[in-house]
Parts: C-alpha cells; structure tokens; sequence
DNA sequence: GACAAACCCTACTAAATCAATAGAGATACT
DNA sequence: AGTATCTCTATTGATTTAGTAGGGTTTGTC
C-alpha cells in the first residue's frame, strides 16, 4: 500500500526538515542517516524537486534543501507526489466508483492532517521513549 | 489498489447477490455475466468459501450462492478477505505508524457503510439511467 | 585551468507480485 | 455410466517495483 520509495521519499523529507535552516545536505549524508540506496534516493529527490517540495544546489557544498517550511508540507502532498491517486478512476463508471471516490477523499484527509514539523516532533518522543534521560 | 482480483470478487458477489433465492450459480454463469476469466474466478470463488462467504454445491445443476443476505455482507469484508489489510504493521514502530493506523481505520469505515444490497439497488439505478424508459 | 564534490539524466536489470492457465481429481445428479 | 459441476496444486506469463550502471553537468577551490 505504500510503497518503499515512497517511505523513502517520507524519510528523506522528514530528514530535510530536521535540517532546515543548517543548509543543504547531501543525498549520501540522507541515505547513510535514513539507510537509503543513495542511487534510488537520487531518483526519489529528483522527483520531488520537480514537483516543487525540494531544491538541490550544485557543485561542491551542494545538496538539497525543503523548498517550503515543514510545518507547510503535509504527509499527504509527499504521498501524492511519489505514488499518485490510490483509488485511480476506472474507464467506466460502475456501482463502485462512489465508493472508490470517497475512499480517496478520506484517506486524503487522514494524510493531510499531519505535517512534517509535526512528525519532527513525533519523533522526538519516540526516541525519548526509547533512551530515556534520567538526569536533573 | 484495487487490485483486478479484487474487483472481480466483488462483481461475483454482486451476481450472487443479484441471484439470490433462486438456486446457484455456476462459475461459469459468473464469469460470462461479469467478463471475468472462469479459472481465476474459480480459485477466487474458492477462497471466499473458505472464508465463509460462499458456499458451493458440488456435480450437476450445482454452482455457487451467498451464506448470508445481501443485506448482511459490506463490500470492506470481501475486500479485507481477498486483500488483507491495506497498510499492512511493519515492523518496528517508527513515526509514521500512527498514521497508517488510521489510514486503515479511515477506509475500512467507508469500506463498511456500503452492503451488497444497496449496491444491486445502485445498479438498478445506473441501468435505469443508462437505457431510460420512457413508457407511462 | 585542473580537480573534486556534488547534482543530473537515461537506460538497464533483477526481484517480487499479480494475473491467468493447465491438468488431473472428486462429487453428485440422472 | 456419463456428464456437469466444483476442487486442488503447480506452473507460466505479464506487470510493477526496487535497485544499479554509466556517463554527463555544474560549481567551488587551489
């Protein structure tokens, strides 16, 4: 259902915004923090660039950046970009069409709820369940 | 996402439904009426029956009917039968799991809201819209 | 200008999944 | 006995997904 590029995509994006502010990383340092084959990730980065979520700067000190804050890009726009609709319309319109449509609709709103600075901040719990900090 | 063995269970739901009260249908009959090849439909039939959906009688003037009405089986618990579910639990939790977890929620609501019986009625209407009747 | 570090582009291959088919068997009615 | 039906396992072919390869272009530094 999702796919691993898009988890990918998912990941690399949410390492962006982790970022931002401290200039461009590279696509090796992502694959290397996310566990990513730095070729597909390639791939992956190209694509949202072209669909205007990230910018890459070239040459040497190069990389790539969020175009727009995390708290502006949702789960949903990254989903969509890299897996297209996941109820594509059929040619002909049948019993099931309605249901197909409002299945899209609402899985569109689960994922447009949550945005990346929210995730960062998931995040952050997550990994303070996992090592707790017993100091003052 | 909806994979073509998944829509070819639910037409053959459909049949059967459409069907009902008036002695099986052979796999045959199914698969002319809804344009689905006859031995894929076969080992579609077979796992719905395993599943409790359908039950099946066996050498001459035998076929397939529904164990319940209608009324009584959603379109989300054919599709959860053929499919599983739609975001299958990975293996560890990371955060987008949450997420998933009510994308899952989200479709299978909307999965559940829509029986077989509403759905023959959907298709009368779509019939009725298509060739009119004109008559007094 | 040479070099190195980065992104850019096209094409290809390998693996996995999906869709469909084949063939032999079991059951039940007439 | 014969025929129409469902039953089971295995295999094949097509499609999609995942990943790789190789060469190209841009930019900063020496």
């Amino acid at each position: 259902m999702i796919s691993k590029k898009c988890t990918y995509a998912l990941k690399a994006v949410l390492a962006l915004a982790r970022r931002q502010g401290s200039g461009p990383m590279t696509i090796q340092q992502i694959a290397e923090l996310q566990d990513i084959p730095p070729r597909f990730l390639e791939a992956i980065l190209r694509d949202l660039k072209q669909n205007g979520f990230t910018e890459s700067i070239r040459g040497k000190e190069g990389g790539y950046v969020l175009s727009r804050p995390a708290r502006d890009i949702s789960l949903g726009e990254i989903i969509r970009c890299v897996e297209g609709p996941w109820f594509s319309p059929s040619a002909e319109v049948d019993v099931f069409t309605a249901v197909w449509q409002e299945a899209e609709n609402a899985l569109n709103h689960v994922m447009d709820e949550t945005d990346f600075q929210s995730l960062l901040r998931k995040e952050d719990a997550l990994r303070r369940a996992a090592v707790p900090d017993y100091s003052i």
